[in-house]
DNA sequence: CTGAAAGCGCTAACAG
DNA sequence: CTGTTAGCGCTTTCAG
């Protein structure tokens, strides 16, 4: 049976009131008396019951986090950042893979509602109905979202800017004299695939450039980036360049294009998204746009213990943070 | 403000004793009261408030997962495999990455039993000293390490079988007709490695096979894979075949292998360990020995329910998972 | 500065 | 079958 509050106060011949303010560090406690009790508290070795300090204060020190799924390399990163940030406030975070399952990031955020958790982090809500987001939305416990969903939504959010590694993206490319650039990337309505997407017309500058884009959806994932290469492969052999969604497209690229006797960069330049470690482990290393996906996790969990103190004006948050094209080996340029 | 069993009683015109049973499905409440008082709290989107709930009950319905590192994919499918079969029992998950401090270990575990957490999966306690594992032998919550600790320890494991892998590695190089064979490991006192090596010796069955071992500690990692593998190259140009530790480390041996002019597997076989995800993508795909890294997860969290529940009889439970060599193609026969 | 007492929201005997 | 009554362990007024 674990030591409680009312043992140690006994102990130390104070009530357990005088007992609990000399350990939460309250003022209005006589040094003594505190020291006293901190000696006891020290010798029963005394652990407070966290679980009746948060029934009696409300706030449970714990976020929820709700990903799709923990195996992938960018939410894991994300997921540590987090984590590290939480820790060092001296908070706990739960983890939860939704697989982007409606059902289940409802059923997930319900659950960790119901143990009062002080915030969530989610992956974005945009598969979800209206009905399902202004439930969230009046959930009580602040929530950041990790995209940037359309509409005005009282979420708070952290994302990369997505737009711009796009653009950089398509710059570089252009600028190394690709006239004819795939893009594969995710389905249609992919907020941040998206965005990467309509970044990535920009970078190249069509009008001016003279290059032509094909755009490709598919699934965002190694298969999917193997089949949407293969496909490509054998309708246009004149594409010189392409431009992954994300890294995990990329590698699925890459693979196809060893099947297809293509060699990158020799036959085919390849820029990826993420950044994540493999891409530089990969042969040849992968270049890539690179997301800090750690800051992400990081300041997600910042936001959120902001908003959990402040009960009353709770102003949602917005972050956007910037991106950086890493230069590898995977892009050769075609001027001489 | 959320409302409370209090709230609901009233609604419903019963005390909140009866409105409880009625939610908690318990025995001996009329079936139209029942259906009453499920109604009212339907309507009035009644949320049970679990901290009281666990403070009331004395359990929380949350594990603690103490990984050295999540973003190592090894312990993102494990922590997939353990969150899976905590959702299905209607558990939570808090996620903790000690990097194997044992300071961090020990207050990670600490903050866990605060909050009441109804068991604890842990990556080992090799590390800890013997009053640290003493502490945590009688913390009152139910324990299962991830490794197979040497003396009798109070604590559950869940483990792969080792040594088995390590054996099936020799066996198969040795089998393929490889004399030298090096084996590119951690640290001297890891246990899971020190076994694979151990297995690894047996099955190369040297005085029959004639086959010389090497074998190489370093660091466990990438990088580590890196730099063994290039003072091994210089060293010993005889080498044929390659078991590294795990894959991290193999990953690392094809890097060297590619700065070196070696192809695999013409002119090196190379055996990984772990099957993580990227081994089926590299080129060449590598032959790996699997380990079942989501089923120890799984396996991890039913120990933990079970043993959670017979709060009097808590014998601890060991179970050893079975491994498989996956034959891709990073290695080649040297007969004929 | 310290004690007494009222909860936090829920469960679980024990009566009726 | 349902109500009454204690708690679970801790925080936090409100008095003294």
């Amino acid at each position: 049976m674990p030591v409680t509050l009312k043992d140690i106060a006994e102990a130390a011949g104070v009530t357990i009131a005088t007992a609990s303010r000399s350990l939460t560090g309250a003022y209005g406690v006589h040094r003594a008396t505190r020291e006293r009790v901190l000696a006891v508290a020290e010798r029963l070795k005394y652990r407070p019951n966290r679980v009746a300090r948060g029934l009696a204060t409300g706030r449970s020190h714990t976020l929820g986090l709700v990903i799709s799924d923990i195996r992938n390399p960018f939410f894991a990163e994300l997921a540590r950042g987090a984590e590290d940030a939480a820790c060092a406030a001296g908070c706990e975070v739960i983890l939860c893979n939704s697989d982007l399952d409606c059902d289940k990031q409802m059923s997930y955020t319900q659950s960790l509602l119901e143990k009062r958790v002080d915030g969530i982090i989610m992956n974005s809500v945009a598969g979800l109905s209206r009905a399902q987001q202004q439930q969230l939305e009046d959930c009580g416990a602040p929530i950041v979202l990790l995209n940037r969903p359309r509409g005005t939504l009282n979420f708070s959010t952290v994302c990369t800017d997505n737009a711009r590694g796009g653009e950089l993206a398509g710059e570089y490319l252009a600028r190394l004299g690709h006239r004819v650039i795939a893009h594969l990337t995710g389905p249609k309505d992919h907020g941040n695939l998206s965005d990467r997407c309509s970044g990535f017309l920009k970078g190249i500058q069509a009008r001016r450039t003279g290059v032509e884009p094909i755009i490709i959806h598919g699934d965002h994932t190694f298969h999917g980036g193997y089949e949407m290469a293969r496909k490509l492969f054998t309708r246009r052999r004149d594409v010189t360049a392409i431009f992954a969604g994300n890294d995990v497209i990329a590698f699925g690229v890459v693979r196809a294009a060893i099947e297809n006797g293509l060699r990158i960069p020799d036959d085919l330049s390849l820029v990826g998204f993420d950044n994540v470690e493999l891409s530089g482990i990969l042969h040849p290393p992968l270049t890539t746009v690179h997301q800090p996906k750690y800051e992400i996790g990081q300041a997600a969990v910042e936001i959120l213990l902001r908003l959990s103190k402040d009960t009353n004006g709770r102003t949602p948050e917005h972050r956007l943070l910037g991106v950086q094209l890493i230069e590898r080996q995977s892009c050769r340029s075609l001027k001489r």
